[in-house]
DNA sequence: TCATCCATGTCGGAT
DNA sequence: ATCCGACGTGGATGA
């Protein structure tokens, strides 16, 4: 890890194009050769780039000039003054990131207590239903309507999740009437009939929603079902450790790390 | 700025809650008060926080604990080893930051050109036009037909944007229907009637476009248009600077910084 | 590679 | 304060 404080001007070019004027910002340079450009307030940055190619740098006279370029974009750093230009130690991190919370734990949760939040006619048949138009949280079954019921999961709700849920209906009931019997196959045991598509029932089902969403609901014939809060507390696992880490570092303990006044200095890689 | 080279754990409660196990990491603390984690590879930090409220730091024996409060948020950063742990005065960073080739410079530029792309029988009308139901790019007038043109503007087109033109449509109508005319306030010369908006022509228009999309478009009536990519270069000044950044700071040139050996052991504040 | 969807999304603008 | 939509969105996952 590179960290530079720099008088500098940014220019990206890529995707879109970007020039920010000088001024001073910490530049970070990770082992990976991910650039992060920071100003002084705010959580985002304002320039970035990962998945870097090769880096360019040169002396201009007057300015020092730090070019990233990735395949399709690139990033030029030109630096007045280099306030700081120190490097860290290249640092493995496998350590596991264990998030709780997330959409999909919700989704799952839900899948568990199905009868209990859908109600009793309702029977779950699977999560991430392709329905040939994106893929749906949870495909149910209402076993006295025989009919496939549509369910779209979200924390929080808003209007245009409602939209969400007529766009898988509208791509089911394209292929019911297409007979596309293929869309049948990703159910586990396929006792069931193509018609179920015929007229699926919706729902939006939601731990908290945004003002007129129950509204826009009733108006397309979606049902909004309120999920709780509690399969927060009832989650599946979610650890996930970096595994590519060891491509940029050797294992380093921090003792072994050198106190911060030679350590910062180490201008060398 | 505060930079910190720690090996540390953190844990963030708030919307979610994550457990990130010890590790080495580089800890930026901002002079707002944000917080980001990075760890050694990618773009993104594991974790951050924004609008920092409070920080209470206090050493518990082995650890340092940091721990940074927002209104409904907490990150707790337990550090092992602070390898490095230094300020960096506070700047202020007032800058322009020029982005070019965004949705709304494409839009700007359509309502410009909007007989060469849309067609002559099309006037235009307004940008930004509230259907009730969340604002729609562009409005125009089919002079042939007597109907409102609803546009939505993007530069890649995905099949759910489709979507968000119908979502429009269904507002506007539904204003037709129950007679709400203080739909009509918003536009300029208002000499036009509500009845334009009875069945309003639609149109998506972007740049690319995923696959699939013009098929969507076909079925649900929505016409696709392409904008080209002539709009990149031709574009109206979208600078912003910062405008709350001297809270945080006064005026420095990054000549009076101090060089580096000094300044980045300059452990007060 | 492409398409889709989540995110502790963040951020800016408008109501 | 909440709602709304864009973002150089990034990142993961499945086709």
């Amino acid at each position: 890890m590179r960290i530079i404080q720099s008088d500098c001007e940014v220019i990206y070019d890529g995707r879109g194009h970007t020039e920010l004027a000088r001024g001073i910002r910490l530049i970070l340079i990770k082992d990976d050769g991910t650039v992060i450009i920071h100003r002084t307030t705010g959580v985002k940055p304002t320039n970035y780039m990962g998945s870097v190619v090769s880096f360019d740098e040169y002396d201009d006279g007057e300015r020092h000039v730090i070019l990233a370029k990735s395949k399709k974009e690139q990033l030029m750093i030109i630096n007045y003054n280099m306030v700081v230009d120190v490097r860290m130690p290249k640092i493995p991190d496998d350590a596991d990131f264990n998030n709780v919370g997330t959409e999909r734990q919700q989704q799952e949760w839900l899948s568990r207590h199905f009868h209990e939040v859908f109600g009793e006619s309702n029977v779950y048949i699977m999560r991430e239903f392709q329905t040939g138009d994106g893929s749906c949280d949870l495909l149910g079954y209402d076993t006295v309507h025989k009919r496939a019921v549509l369910i779209e999961v979200k924390r929080k709700a808003v209007k245009k999740d409602v939209y969400q849920v007529l766009r898988y209906r509208d791509a089911v009931m394209k292929a019911a009437v297409e007979r596309k019997h293929g869309i049948l196959d990703q159910i586990p045991s396929g006792d069931y009939s193509l018609s179920m598509f015929d007229k699926p029932h919706l729902i939006l089902a939601a731990e908290s929603v945004s003002r007129g969403v129950e509204n826009e609901c009733e108006q397309h014939g979606v049902k909004f079902v309120c999920t709780g809060t509690e399969w927060r507390h009832d989650t599946v696992p979610n650890s996930v450790a970096r595994k590519d880490v060891n491509k940029y570092a050797t294992r380093t303990d921090a003792n072994d790390l050198e106190p911060v006044s030679s350590s910062l200095f180490d201008d060398n890689e």
